[in-house]
RNA sequence: GGCCCCAUCGUCUAGUGGUUAGGACAUCAGGUUCUCAUCCUGGUAACCGCAGUUCGAUUCUGCGUGGGGUCACCA
């Protein structure tokens, strides 16, 4: 069937921030939508109800807000397939779930965790995979006695035996499991809520979803939602299992062991949404002409999930942090300072950052360098003497500096005037241009890495300058 | 361990039954320069292994090896 109309959808649970990963999801599916001009929803996935962490929700939308993307059904927006939470659509997974009941597609289970954890762990120990041993299934009319005694029950699916489960991926083929190895899986849990396994399928069914783009790590449960796409008799959506993020060390795929992972924390470190964005879309995937730095217009443009390479792909810091600094130095500088606000530290005179900007904007790599890059431009600062002192001796730094203070003191203050005073006592007194401009540098600034001296010095002031020369001084 | 997926420079990729196997990041060297950064030039660096198919395989097939994912009343 050819769908004239392509709606997809992200699903999150609501149990904490969004990882880095599902941002990179949320964007496959946000352009794949756009691309054909459907929809992209936004559904909440929030059938646990023990580990639902408060205010999730919020924070979900707000991240995706943040990358600059946006749903066009779901929480605060609405849409003809709601409600888009799944704790307000619990009676259609029940009702749902019984009338798999009654088709023979599932059955009721009355046995206790303890039992299944014995089960498991016998299993283990015959090193077979562990899995439910079906006492319920073919004893249904004990099972109805328990359950008439008061016995809590949960309800199963049904598992055919032997036979091949397949379904289409579209990024690797099709894939083909056997049945046996399929669980009985829970579908309605003892608490009324539904299991993942239900509520998708029954949601992404309900909500006409036609293209299903989620992590690999869903391809093992996927002959799960097959089995229940047969049993309740619906066309299944077209699956593409996006390859999950890598650490960058290449073992394991990215957790929070191994650094920070949430989409928020990227962008608490000084990423810009954009240039996360464009990581993104590079890593595991590339424009006809490997085009690298790309909009949001030209990925839509491009991008089909086919296209997606099939191999899990390493996180690569170093390449983001160049993509990052390209996006950094592309901005006007004027919106480079609205976007540096929240890196500026406090103490930094508001006024003075526009005037550093052309100085540092592009040795910018984060937002979050600001503090380190500008720290000598105001305040006390530490002179390290061996930079002083380095490739020359105290006598000669003490003329150079004596020198300095005397030809700064009585000039207008300009970068021209300070260029001219610095090179003429250079070539004056024939000093060694290299040593004598990184001294003088170390002098005003503290640092041997800095942006243009002569720049430098003017923005942080004749007073200050010959107090850091005089500092100096006392130092060597 | 069972099941499933995957395999081109260190990393992300392009690519073809016959190519000097291309690009980007990283790295190295040089240029610009008062340092750093930017920018420009150039270099090092890859088809996992073994069979088979074929006149010819990096490309097709099988096996092996390696890596990843997953095995809950969590998603």
């Amino acid at each position: 069937m050819t769908t004239t109309h392509v709606r997809t959808r992200m699903a999150p649970s609501p149990t904490g921030d969004m990882h880095v990963g599902s941002m990179g999801i949320v964007l496959k599916n946000y352009a794949y939508a756009k691309k054909h001009g459907g929809s992209f929803v936004l559904r909440i996935e929030d059938t646990d109800k023990v580990r639902e962490v408060e205010g999730a929700v919020d924070r979900i939308q707000d991240i995706i807000t943040a990358y600059g993307l946006d749903w066009d059904e779901g929480p605060g927006k609405g849409g003809d397939f709601g409600p888009y939470i799944q704790s307000q659509r619990i009676d259609l997974y029940t009702q749902m779930a019984r009338e798999l009941v009654e088709n023979d597609k599932a059955y009721y289970c009355t046995c206790s965790k303890e039992r299944l954890e014995e089960v498991r762990d016998s299993m283990r120990a015959q090193k077979l995979p562990p899995k439910y041993d079906q006492r319920c299934r073919n004893q249904q009319e004990l099972v109805l006695g328990e359950m008439a005694n008061g016995a809590q029950a949960v309800i199963r699916l049904k598992t055919p035996k032997d036979q091949d489960v397949s379904f289409t991926d579209l990024i690797r083929g099709t894939i083909t499991f056997n049945s046996n190895t399929v669980d009985d899986q829970v579908l309605l849990k003892s608490d009324g809520y539904p299991t993942y396994h239900l509520a998708v399928v029954v949601d992404d069914h309900g909500m006409d979803i036609t293209h299903i783009m989620r992590g690999e790590e869903w391809i093992s449960s996927t002959p799960k939602h097959v089995l229940l796409y047969q049993a309740f008799g619906w066309e299944m959506p077209v699956f593409a299992h996006i390859p999950v993020y890598l650490n960058p060390d290449g073992k394991g795929k990215m957790s929070k062991r191994k650094g920070t992972v949430s989409a928020q924390s990227f962008l608490d470190r000084g990423y810009l949404p954009e240039a996360l964005l464009n990581f993104f879309m590079i890593l595991g995937w590339a424009h006809p002409d490997e085009k690298e730095i790309l909009s949001l217009e030209e990925y839509i443009q491009y991008f089909d999930p086919k296209d997606v390479s099939p191999k899990s792909v390493v996180f690569d810091m170093k390449k983001l942090d160049w993509m990052n600094g390209m996006y950094i130095r592309q901005l006007p500088l004027e919106e480079l300072e609205s976007k540096l606000q929240p890196f500026i530290p406090e103490e930094f005179p508001k006024e003075k950052v526009a005037l550093v900007l052309p100085l540092i904007f592009e040795r910018l790599e984060k937002l979050s360098d600001f503090a380190e890059l500008t720290s000598f431009f105001q305040g006390e600062i530490t002179i390290p003497t061996d930079l002083l002192l380095k490739k020359s001796s105290v006598d000669q730094v003490n003329e150079q500096i004596t020198a300095c203070i005397e030809a700064l003191t009585n000039i207008e203050w300009s970068i021209e005037t300070i260029e001219t005073a610095i090179r003429n006592l250079q070539e004056k007194n024939d000093w060694k241009k290299k040593q004598f401009f990184m001294m003088v540098r170390v002098a005003a600034t503290g640092k041997k890495a800095t942006p243009p001296l002569f720049e430098t010095m003017q923005l942080i002031g004749k007073e200050a300058i010959l107090q850091r020369l005089n500092q100096s001084l006392q130092q060597v």
